[in-house]
DNA sequence: CGCCTAATTGAGTGGCGTCAAGTACGGTGG
DNA sequence: CCACCGTACTTGACGCCACTCAATTAGGCG
């Protein structure tokens, strides 16, 4: 097969079956790829499932995959000597996981919901990624935008009180996750958090963040039934509600 | 003198006079060129002077260079519609400051200290960038540990107590400033931000940011004299104050 | 020496954490 | 089908850490 994929005229044509229909080919790493350098990368990366609530990788355990989120979300999170718990980034679909030029994890990475990942082991794919400038720059630029998102928070946990720090997540989830339903203004998705996770992502506590959730239900800004399925009526409202 | 140096046999021969003696060429962005990229880096650079206290790029505004930090700190930083500020990143000799792939700015860039900076403009960088993926992977590279610092703020921001902000945070200047002085586990050197700057970098208040201060000279850690003037007696200590 | 700004220190308040009790929901077994 | 249980979440009472407001001190500069 890839032998015969190298030789087609057809770029199209040269593309692995499973990568066709994967959405990390078109707004992830994937889509930096030439068709051959595609073919490559196919050839070494392998799919696999996670339950929810597992550890990819241990703080301070070396990691030997790298690997595109093709469904569901992953946290990546630090922790004091004395057990407190900061979650630093989330990863939703298409975001690539990795860290490259080291060689050690120094977060520990856990899947928040079921997740698919593809995955690429750590030799193979760095070789690829010295051979394509194209893929580089890409891993570069999906880098500089997680550094955005990073000082986003920071200024959010140095700066904001809980209720905004409440909004202001809510909003950053409804622009992440694919939704269930949409109408003018409102927005309905399945919250891929915990409450605990939720804190440690807002530098909060459960409490805190139960009653911010209920303050804003009282607004009428947010509907929630069954603790996840969250209702935003009016996204407007909640963004100023974060104060962005 | 370029054709010239084009030519030359010895390497170094062909290296700018004025980045000979440079920091940044040597643990800097400037370190990735080979020869003739750096004279064509000198060709296009400018070496600036200013005071302490000045804006260099405005939140929200367009930003025409970028340069690598000879001497002295900047401060990046984020401001909420209503005045709170965040300071989200500072940048040291020989780090380098500018945001490939994004012609404005979403932070304020303000200089903390007097700054000499080594300046490039947007365009003639970018054609750089573009050409030479040494410098990308070094620029990349740097991106990843400013990313690294972020999440290591991101927890000291929303995990730690005020106390351990202050320790975590003089720990961190004591390792990227140049000392003034060293003995065997004392280090002595001179703060570059005000309190009110500390305050903002830390989610606190100015004082807030003293007390703890005034806390740290009454456990015999540090010293402060002339409100900048600091001599930690015992870095293993701030560094356990730091939670690290 | 006097002025201005930066920093310290104190008193009082409030937001968020802690501790504890209560509620909702999903799963399992009878 | 319901009873039971465990987990996740909510809500309330109370305390403390960091903020606010205010007064004082120290340091830099003309």
């Amino acid at each position: 097969m890839t032998e015969l994929d190298r030789e087609c005229i057809d770029a199209t044509d040269a593309i692995p079956e499973l990568c066709k229909e994967c959405t990390a080919r078109h707004r992830g790493i994937c889509g930096a790829l030439l068709p051959d350098e595609l073919v490559a990368m196919n050839k070494i990366s392998r799919q696999k499932s996670f339950k929810e609530g597992q550890t990819l990788i241990a703080e301070e355990e070396e990691f030997p995959f790298f690997a595109s989120v093709l469904e569901g979300v992953v946290k990546l999170s630090k922790t004091l000597s004395d057990g407190r718990q900061q979650i630093v980034g989330l990863q939703f679909a298409p975001d690539f996981m990795g860290r490259p030029f080291q060689s050690e994890s120094h977060l520990s990475v856990e899947t928040v919901s079921d997740v698919r990942l593809c995955t690429v082991p750590r030799k193979g794919f760095e070789k690829l990624l010295a051979e394509s400038p194209q893929l580089q720059q890409k891993l570069f630029h999906q880098t500089l935008l997680e550094l955005d998102e990073s000082r986003e928070w920071l200024v959010a946990l140095g700066r904001k009180t809980a209720s905004e720090r409440v909004a202001s997540f809510l909003y950053m989830i409804a622009k992440h996750i694919p939704c269930v339903g949409e109408g003018k203004n409102s927005i309905t998705f399945d919250l891929p958090l915990t409450r605990a996770d939720m804190a440690d992502f807002l530098g909060l506590t459960i409490e805190t963040v139960s009653r911010q959730l209920s303050k804003l239900k009282k607004k009428k800004i947010v509907s929630i039934t069954h603790n996840r399925h969250i209702v935003i009526h009016d996204l407007k409202l909640l963004q100023d509600a974060g104060q962005k």
